[in-house]
DNA sequence: GTCTATACTCTGATAGAC
DNA sequence: GTCTATCAGAGTATAGAC
């Protein structure tokens, strides 16, 4: 790695573009089956170009993937001990599936690194994303002991809202082809995971 | 293609064998990421003898798909209009949590093909999972109605029960690390969702 | 039916002109 | 900084011996 110089705009502004077309590609081929070529295009730049930028295409994944994790688990960060456990539970399964409905490319991302055994990113997962969750089901387990929800399992409680939050991105064609058109499967969503979750953590 | 022939048994068994280990590379590394080597390394095969087998990777990616929904919607299948709703939905949830407990592979196959849109799946998506499940939400309704189980949104009912079941299979290795060691995902997961829909359901 | 050898294409990365 | 040309390696598929 050069010494680090402050980038230019011009830099910083395709640095950008290559980064996003990255997003782009690995999220729906995956590392091996995204080409430079794909993202080349996608950038509009020349694949030689890209390698100017970047040393390598596993730099760009990498790149890509770096600052995923962070965006990824904000939601549930901001869950607030202090505040009334279901507005902070329904409020995070909303900041969540918003996340899926404005974030699609990085919730498929995610979701193939996962699915492909995590090899870039098992150290974050066993990290701070672990690490996050047992904080959290602490809060959690305080506010069932409180009698303040209902007594679940407070880490499957955690899953259940990835699963079914994020399923409205990465699984978005199938729900798309099977509810058909003139629905918004994420207006729905919001309606019914409001309601789920309200019934599961009634006292 | 060469007239249908019958088979012989070792043909039978290679056919198998190479499937098998297609349907293990498949689902880990996606179509592209996937590659005859590994396939022949998995099947104890040389690569020109898979090609014997099968005409392409294509072919051998196509024909581990093809029967792959079957399998996938059969439970669904099952749920029984006559039955008991709370019964058949409970047993519903069971019989895909263990089908991801079971079928890890064949959940990781189809979660790749979805989360790259279905390049090679669409058409079955349209078809026979929309009609499936088109018929049993009628069947959801139709309980609803006579007030069996509370109303929700049916189609995004079946939604959930796939997005938690299939969570447990697509996403073990994140399930496993967070958890971490000691804990048997599919049996929490079992009594949570348990929990879970009984709560979403009673009237 | 199975293997070795190989043809040919695709892809990641580099060289070097401008 | 960006491009054209090109190399080296990997990967799919085929030829042909056994």
């Amino acid at each position: 790695m050069p010494a680090a110089r402050p980038r230019t705009r011009i830099q910083t502004k395709n640095r950008e573009t290559i980064l996003d077309a990255g997003l782009e590609v690995f999220s729906t081929h995956g590392f091996r089956g995204a080409t430079l070529d794909q993202i080349a295009d996608v950038a509009g730049l020349s694949k030689p170009n890209l390698l100017y930028y970047f040393s390598s295409k596993e730099d760009i994944h990498t790149s890509v993937l770096s600052q995923l994790l962070d965006t990824w688990l904000d939601p549930l960060r901001r869950m607030n001990p202090e505040g009334n456990p279901i507005d902070e539970l329904l409020g995070y399964v909303r900041a969540k599936l918003d996340l899926s409905r404005d974030y699609p490319r990085e919730s498929r991302l995610f979701a193939n690194e996962i699915l492909q055994g995590a090899p870039r990113m098992r150290g974050a997962i066993e990290g701070d994303l672990k690490a996050l969750v047992t904080e959290k089901a602490a809060v959690l387990t305080a506010w069932m002991d409180q009698g303040r929800i209902a007594k679940v399992h407070p880490v499957h409680l955690i899953f259940s809202i990835w699963a079914l939050t994020q399923h409205y991105a990465d699984f978005d064609v199938q729900v798309r082809a099977v509810l058909g058109p003139g629905h918004d499967p994420f207006v729905e969503a919001e309606t019914y995971l409001e309601t789920l979750f309200k019934k599961l953590l009634a006292v």
